[in-house]
RNA sequence: GGGGUAUUAGCUCAGUUGGUUUAGAGCGCUGCCUUGACAGGGCAGAGGUCACUGGUUCGACUCCAGUAUAUCCCACCA
């Protein structure tokens, strides 16, 4: 026998991708069919493929080739995000290599670079889910800052602005030292820290008294502007209206009482540092206290840092709190564990900063983005327990910090032609703006070089928020063939993780733009961990390389394994076994086909144990089928595999092919072979979405019988069901089977001596009991 | 601090509106099997007082309350 009897992945997956894309079949446009849409979440250009991409991207092409199968026209819709933090944070840093510093050289020559970068490395990924075997339609690939996207961007903030949706304002925002820029809210990270709290003594003024501040942050005593006390504290009442010290500066600052402050925690007085925190910027407000910022953009210490001035925060922290010591005001410290707001990309200890920046007024858009997923139900959840989750966050929803400041992104369409906090407009380019700001000020002489445009650009998510509609181009042209026929689209495939960041932001836009969902179906899949539960990163080192899981099962293999265990919503504890598994399976599969096409065929009579073994599997088979489809509704893909699992492994190979089996180096008859060969080709289309590469490989070796020219574009099947009496009839059958087995056994009787059975009526069989 | 979700065989999970299940699956485990598709295999097995405590009910893995544990999300307590 020349076909060799272990499957050999590596040897067929290539040719099968270059033919599918040969062929054409990834490619979509618009036609008579009904559309079935997805748009990949698209991965940031700097990356590399993971586990979790492997996941969420199989999921998408079992749900794609499914539907293709099903006649659907279906369009997978790739593409690469642009990440502005992260992209900029790898330039930054590779330019460094180059002994080349960001703040050296012009916006317009770091661009260059971050262009060049990302030409030189933005379609790794894309190229590593062809190896997982995706069928995206690559003639749609975008790119976030692609020339139509970025001008779709624009184009809306403009829209949002006029709208009076877009504000800017000067608030405390989450300020990232390292990347020199805001973050939103949803990209500070949490972490409980292991801490000090510092009690400071300051003394009061025209007495030898001191007042004891709790503090966990000491370097910022510099920014204080007032302590607060309780106005009900008999412990300090006798101080009101007098002033303290600030150690070390020396500064007079008030005492004031607000009831904010709490009596049971530490000294019951509190520090108010109005510029470098929240709640003390709020009181400062209320009691018109002084705003004193001490650190600059890195988070150094400016001028006001007197000795520190350009020292780090976390420097300074431990030499104040020494010189504070060594003052005789540092009264004590004591371990404190609090909550630190790191940021999601950088990892640096994120300082709250007063700062002018742009919001997006957010109340209006989440209406009907609630009302769509908790009361109409047009936008469905799976699972359905996030929409708690949702439901929460849109409910207290706050308003949009959309503005970052780096220059790897769509820059801001404001433009300033004064020093006026209202000298300026908002636009799609600078020639609408001149018109704009002649108008506003009323200035006819000004000129495109009296304007100056903002130096920030957006958030990466307002670009990615657009991402349904602007791969269709349906904010430039609402009216194109493609956007009519795709939006909206059909199912999302996403990880919980950007729940607020993305999806949500997704569903605001249909509506506010649109008018419409953006998708129908949202399928939430788990975070991939490891054995340990541990979530798999690069630093931990735990997560295996997904290129060479791939080289070493199979992508088929790794494709089930993803699968197996990838109930939506749950996650999955990756364990390579399950590959291994996926590969045991594709061999089981291979081996079936080899058994089959070994046979002699003959035009002899069929037996009637095999007449009445493929009229079971038929009925069989189309339980099953129903089963799959079932699951594939409600998206249970893992059960749905499974289904397939068993019934190609045990009813298929174990039973059905055991029964029509001819003795040894006997020949077939024709009419069971077909059959045979019918029911394969059956569950080859099932499995294909699952193992595309392995179902496509049989399909073609069966090719001169196949009516399709490739199984990818072949069909689901349909198949009625049948006699189905004949399931709980062989049930039986094999239960009487299994039971003759075990007895055989027990008597350590040979398979091959034939046994004689005999059947007892029941009733008789009853009635010698009774006796 | 506020909410969500979970807790079923060694592991990972199903168990759909309370009564056809004596509680299931896959993997793992145990025993036996060397020529004829496949040891990446075959056959046959073992294994669970459904976290705990009450309650509702003729009847609860399934509903309710509480406890414990786990996990996630949200929140400005110095």
């Amino acid at each position: 026998m020349s076909i060799p009897s272990k499957y050999e992945a590596e040897k067929v997956e290539d040719q099968w991708y270059n033919y599918w894309m040969d062929n054409g079949y990834f490619h979509s446009t618009p036609d008579s069919r009904e559309p079935y849409t997805i748009v990949i979440p698209p991965p940031n250009v700097t990356g590399i493929l993971h586990m979790g991409h492997m996941l969420n991207n199989t999921l998408q092409d079992v749900l794609i080739r499914r539907a293709r199968l099903m006649g659907k026209n279906a369009c997978w819709v790739p593409g690469t995000d642009h990440a502005s933090i992260a992209t900029e944070a790898k330039v930054v840093a590779r330019l460094k290599d180059r002994g080349i510093e960001k703040s050296d050289i012009s916006r317009e020559d770091f661009l260059d670079y971050a262009w060049e970068w990302k030409n030189e490395y933005g379609n790794v990924i894309l190229e590593q889910l062809k190896k997982l075997g995706c069928s995206c339609d690559w003639e749609r690939t975008k790119f976030t800052m692609d020339e139509d996207m970025s001008a779709s961007v624009i184009r809306v903030f403009v829209d949002l602005y006029n709208k009076g949706m877009i504000y800017r304002g000067y608030r405390m925002v989450n300020w990232d030292p390292e990347a020199r820029t805001t973050l939103s809210d949803e990209e500070v990270i949490y972490e409980e820290r292991q801490g000090l709290l510092y009690y400071i003594a300051y003394p009061v003024e025209g007495s030898d008294e001191q007042l004891v501040v709790a503090t966990t942050r000491p370097e910022t005593i510099l920014g204080d502007t007032a302590i607060c006390i309780h106005p009900q504290d008999e412990r300090y009442s006798h101080l009101k209206d007098k002033r303290v010290i600030v150690p070390i500066c020396n500064r007079s600052i008030p005492i004031i009482e607000d009831e904010y402050v709490d009596l049971e925690f530490g000294t019951g007085c509190l520090k108010v540092t109005p510029a470098h925190d929240e709640n003390d910027k709020a009181l400062g407000e209320k009691h018109n206290l002084e705003t004193i910022d001490i650190f600059n953009a890195d988070a150094s210490l400016n001028s006001h840092g007197i000795h520190y001035e350009g020292k780090d925060r976390f420097v300074v922290r431990k030499e104040i709190s020494a010189e504070l010591e060594g003052l005789g005001l540092l009264k004590k410290t004591e371990p404190y564990t609090n909550k630190v707001g790191t940021s999601e990309r950088t990892k640096a200890v994120i300082e709250p900063r007063l700062s002018e920046q742009w919001f997006l007024k957010m109340d209006t858009l989440a209406k009907p983005a609630i009302d769509a997923v908790l009361h109409t139900g047009e936008v469905k959840f799976f699972p359905k327990k996030f929409e708690n989750t949702y439901r929460h966050w849109m409910e207290n929803i706050r308003d949009w910090n959309i503005s970052r400041q780096l220059w790897w992104g769509q820059r801001i369409p404001a433009y300033y032609y004064g020093k006026g906090s209202q000298d300026y407009v908002v636009a799609e380019d600078a020639d609408m703006a001149l018109k704009l700001a002649r108008d506003k000020s009323g200035n006819d002489k000004l000129q495109t070089t009296d304007l100056l445009q903002d130096e920030d650009v957006l958030d990466t998510w307002f670009s990615s928020w657009l991402w349904p509609i602007s791969v269709f181009d349906g904010i430039l042209k609402p009216e194109n063939e493609d956007f009519k026929y795709y939006y909206p689209t059909s199912d999302l495939v996403t990880a919980p993780d950007i729940l607020f960041f993305w999806v949500a932001r997704m569903i605001m836009a249909g509506y506010e733009f649109k008018g419409q969902r953006p998708f129908e179906n949202i399928y939430l899949t788990g975070i991939v961990r490891d054995k340990q539960r541990r979530k798999m990163s690069k630093s931990l080192g735990n997560s295996p390389d997904a290129l060479e899981l791939i080289a070493h099962y199979g992508a088929d293999s790794v494709r089930v394994g993803l699968m197996l265990s990838s109930a939506a919503g749950n996650d999955l504890l990756f364990d390579e076994a399950l590959c291994q598994q996926g590969k045991n399976f594709a061999n089981k599969v291979w081996n079936a086909f080899r058994l089959i096409q070994g046979w002699e065929i003959q035009d002899i009579p069929q037996t009637e144990a095999a007449k009445l073994g493929l009229e079971w599997y038929r009925a069989k088979l189309a339980k099953t089928l129903s089963e799959i489809n079932d699951h594939f509704d409600k998206y249970r893909i893992s059960d749905a595999l499974m289904s397939v699992y068993k019934l190609v492994w045990d009813d298929f190979c174990s039973w059905l092919l055991e029964i029509v089996k001819p003795a040894y180096q006997q020949p077939i008859d024709r009419i069971t072979y077909n059959t045979i060969i019918e029911l394969f080709e059956a569950n080859l289309r099932i499995l294909h979405p699952f193992m595309p590469f392995l179902s496509e490989e049989i399909w073609q070796r069966f090719g001169k019988r196949a009516k399709e020219q490739a199984l990818i574009v072949s069909s689901w099947p349909v198949i009625t069901l049948e006699d189905q009496e004949m399931i709980p009839e062989f049930e039986f059958a094999s239960t009487v089977i299994s039971a003759v087995r075990n007895i055989r056994k027990e008597k350590n009787l040979a398979n091959k001596e034939a046994l004689e059975l005999r059947l007892i009526d029941k009733e008789k069989l009853n009635q010698r009991w009774d006796v």
